[in-house]
DNA sequence: GAAATCTCTTAACCTATGTCAACGAGTTGA
DNA sequence: TCAACTCGTTGACATAGGTTAAGAGATTTC
């Protein structure tokens, strides 16, 4: 695959939710850039202002959290056609309390906030697009929030492996341990029960 | 305070972030009804879909929702000059996974999504604001979510209390364990352990 | 103003998960 | 190819918070 054969990934995905037209793919296509990461690395750290939103076109990433007592917290793991980024800091430029690193290597296509701002001026019915991201990114959260605070860890664990079935073959057990909100010794226990 | 003072409140709150004029100022207020609601009263349940959001002008409420095993979890109080409502239900039609009620005798702005609809077209820029309003939700959310998988109840209570001072006398002791992802009886025990 | 209900507290005991330490099987890198 | 990591597992013990039950003030309701 080709740069233009990666960003028609894009312009596909939003043209199968708004309808647009050729002219409007162009300046959608020219107006992200391409990019490929390596296993490990870091598209934004938490401390610094995170000024790209990600596109992923292939690979898989995490968005993490690091509390003060230096302990990681994944908030998501994220897959091809997924929108990665920390909004607040991306809108405000107040530094970001996220970490997105990447577990796969991934292409993804990437905007900055100006870039981003000049984007939607063009092609006004982005903004649309982008409120139904929020609002979904929100819903999301919603209720990953109250399933966290109502479910004991199985429970988590066994929602998580029907939600995203396959996940144990993308990520490492210590990851989604980290994702449940447990320690991997507990997942390793738990994982014990659950098989009697 | 009469109607139109209660209004007042809310273009008053508007103009603060967005600037708009008089005329913009009425067709704000009239689009949305005033009403008072009674103590323990609920605006919306989880179920039904939430065809309701509200703008507080003066009371306290809470928003939470009832889990599988029937226990509540308070997701947030608001308060005078708060925007409340599941955002998700009220933008999809899905039902609510959230209840709305009153815990002091409130008085609010309400408007459903017809009405909101026709208001964002006669007023376009409230696009804006209400963009800004789904961005800071989600925000706010993400915090709470990481203070919540990250540190345990008493630092969480005293987050709590740091941010919102006087919360205690606002809204009774077992809804705030119930904020906090705690029981009652937990709360009452670990503020015996910290006044030591 | 008596009864019913709500709110908070305390205590004893229970359980899920954290913490620490050790081990073996891969995997990676020089 | 050897050394160093990384990853998952196990076991012993620690602890935060859940559970249950009881009681004492407040507050609401009739």
């Amino acid at each position: 695959m080709n740069e233009a054969d990666y960003k028609k990934v894009l312009t596909d995905y939003i043209d199968k939710r708004l309808n647009i037209s050729e002219e409007e793919k162009e300046i959608i296509a020219s107006s992200y850039t391409l990019k490929s990461f390596q296993k490990k690395e870091h598209i934004f750290t938490q401390g610094k202002p995170c000024s790209i939103e990600t596109f992923v076109v292939k690979g898989t990433l995490r968005l993490y959290h690091v509390d003060n007592k230096g302990q990681e917290h994944v908030l998501l793991f994220a897959f091809p056609e997924w929108w990665v980024g920390d909004m607040a800091s991306f809108n405000t430029g107040e530094p970001s309390s996220l970490n997105l690193q990447v577990l796969e290597e991934t292409i993804a296509l990437v905007i900055d906030p100006t870039e981003k701002e000049v984007l939607l001026k063009k092609v006004p019915k982005l903004e649309r697009l982008f409120r139904l991201m929020i609002q979904k990114n929100l819903s999301v959260l919603q209720k990953r929030f109250l399933l966290t605070i109502s479910a004991n860890a199985s429970d988590r664990y066994l929602e998580l492996i029907e939600r995203s079935p396959g996940i144990e073959q993308l990520v490492p057990q210590h990851q989604i341990a980290s994702y449940l909100g447990i320690h991997p010794e507990s997942l390793s226990r738990m994982k014990k029960q659950l098989s009697k």
